[in-house]
DNA sequence: TGCACCTGCCAAAAATAGTTGGCATGAGCC
DNA sequence: GGCTCATGCCAACTATTTTTGGCAGGTGCA
């Protein structure tokens, strides 16, 4: 199975995606790849960042499961790291959000 | 207007938003007030944490818009401050993302 | 008055997250 | 060889967030 895009993630799945996208620098690098596969460099270009702070963010996302990466060798021998966008879908209410808390696992309970 | 339940937030306010769902204990809060309105003292024993604690993610997620207060006083006089989820519905996809991230405010540009 | 609740606020410590700048590697190209 | 462009990684800071513990004020009640 595995629905390829995040619907009803697990409460801690759930927090990690949401904590990648708390972050105006990685809604950016999200909405960049949402027009298209761009490499590290380049988008880092774009977006003007340095690339260094980009890796940390695309880390994270990519963590998330937001965006996939594929290395790949230019024409003229390079080798490029594409990152694009996952699709996904994610729908939050206050019943959706009760739902994942209850499988939340982070230590409790005395 | 208002419509009262965000789903169309501008960047900033989406970043504040999601920074208030990414977190254990206010999934946890969130849930517990989806189940019907609750005061503080209450809450922080139904979660097993401490006032301290719960006031500071109470007031993330309230400035975030995701719960609301009233003051009340019970029957028997006491000031009990009640909280209560609002109702909201945001839908997340790479695509919503990117539009919300077109309105990005933040520092930038040379 | 003393006890049991409720609320609000704060200073300080502890834990995380975000940034910067630099260094190292590998592959074309003049 | 020397220059360009790509990648990865890291140590060191700085900035934020999270959490603890305590104190103060208010009300009702035995």
């Amino acid at each position: 199975m595995s629905h390829g895009a995040l619907s009803e993630p697990d409460g801690d799945r759930l927090v990690e995606v949401l904590a990648a996208l708390a972050s105006p620098h990685r809604l950016r690098v999200l909405a960049a790849l949402a027009g298209g596969r761009v490499y590290v460099s380049q988008l880092a270009r774009d977006l003007g960042i340095s690339r260094a702070l980009l890796q940390v963010h695309l880390k994270k996302l990519e963590k998330a499961g937001l965006v996939t990466a594929h290395l790949e060798l230019s024409e003229d021998g390079k080798a490029l790291k594409f990152y694009e966008a996952a699709p996904f879908s994610l729908h939050l209410t206050p019943g959706s959000v009760a739902v994942a808390a209850a499988t939340l696992s982070t230590t409790e309970r005395t």
